[in-house]
DNA sequence: GGGTTAACCTGCGGGC
DNA sequence: TGCCCGCAGGTTAACC
């Protein structure tokens, strides 16, 4: 599932090959995708034909392409993908949105199986870090590979809170870009129990679970993210190649590398969560 | 105001 | 074979 390395690549990829390229047409080929722009199909389209992508942007796991005064925004959901493909291939099943550059190579199109992704144009505006970012992005917290993300401000917040250490690294609101696989992945690094309570998490523990989070985010990066079922793929339509390094999530039965005891897969918040009971030992309260 | 839950959505696999 | 159900999970509205 998309999360921030994904993103990232995508992002990455985009860059390789959309930038500085002009919109010749736009096709909203689902209404879905664009439920959460201001405006209409019309609208959306006719604001991006004869702009071009200068750069795009990401804060955890919002892509963004900002224009003059306003930036289109693509979330990629839990299945939706950026491809770049021929002009001439069919619009497949699940495309719901496709753009054509005016200089005829080829087209960037959005997939999106489940739905849940979506794009929108929004007006750029300053958040309280000062930097310019589309209206959708300000209430979501900085990213932890972000320079200006701050582990003091972060623990703080994170012992302020009344809730379990999983809930909280899924809470966009308190830190921005980590889903399912990697708060799994970044818990059972740093050893920690996911549904420890955050009123009981040291600074020492905040430190080495903030190390981990933001080392396998780096890790995953560099092999362009987890394709996991097939609902994540580059810009290029590579798969991504972190999967084998997986230590808990989708492990269940599996022996954990650091104590041989059997992963576990657990129901937690309406999903699952995956550890090592043994590593990973659960609080007292 | 903060925390929690359910709904949204589609394809696949398993059970009957 | 075909139907039904559970599962995957990011975001957000609604509820407590």
């Amino acid at each position: 599932m998309p999360e921030l390395p994904e993103v990232e690549t995508v992002r990455r990829g985009l860059t390789e090959r959309a930038l500085n390229r002009e919109i010749a047409h736009v096709q909203v080929l689902h209404p879905r995708v664009i439920r959460n722009h201001p405006g209409n199909s019309k609208d959306f389209v006719s604001y991006l034909i004869g702009n071009k992508f200068t750069t795009v942007k990401r804060r955890g796991k919002f892509l963004w392409i900002p224009f003059e005064d306003k930036a289109l925004v693509i979330h990629l959901g839990m299945s939706g993908q950026c491809l770049m493909v021929d002009q001439a291939s069919p619009s497949g099943k699940h495309q719901r949105a496709r753009f054509r550059f005016k200089d005829g190579a080829d087209d960037l199109i959005f997939v999106d199986q489940r739905t849940f992704g979506g794009m929108q144009i929004v007006d750029l505006v300053t958040d309280i870090h000062g930097e310019l970012v589309p209206l959708a992005v300000t209430n979501i917290a900085l990213d932890p590979l972000d320079k200006r993300f701050d582990l003091t401000v972060f623990s703080k917040a994170l012992r302020a809170r009344d809730t379990e250490i999983k809930r909280a690294l899924l809470n966009q609101k308190l830190i921005s870009g980590i889903g399912n696989i990697y708060a799994d992945e970044a818990l059972w690094m740093a050893k920690i129990h996911p549904q420890t309570h955050t009123q009981d998490i040291t600074a020492t523990q905040a430190r080495k679970l903030l190390l981990a989070v933001t080392d396998i985010l780096t890790q995953a990066i560099k092999v362009g993210g987890t394709t996991f079922d097939g609902m994540y793929l580059k810009v290029n339509g590579e798969s991504g190649k972190y999967a084998p390094s997986l230590e808990v999530y989708g492990q269940k039965g599996q022996k954990c590398s650091r104590c041989t005891n059997l992963i576990q897969k657990v129901r937690f918040m309406n999903r699952y969560s995956h550890l090592c009971l043994n590593c990973q030992k659960a609080p007292r309260r």
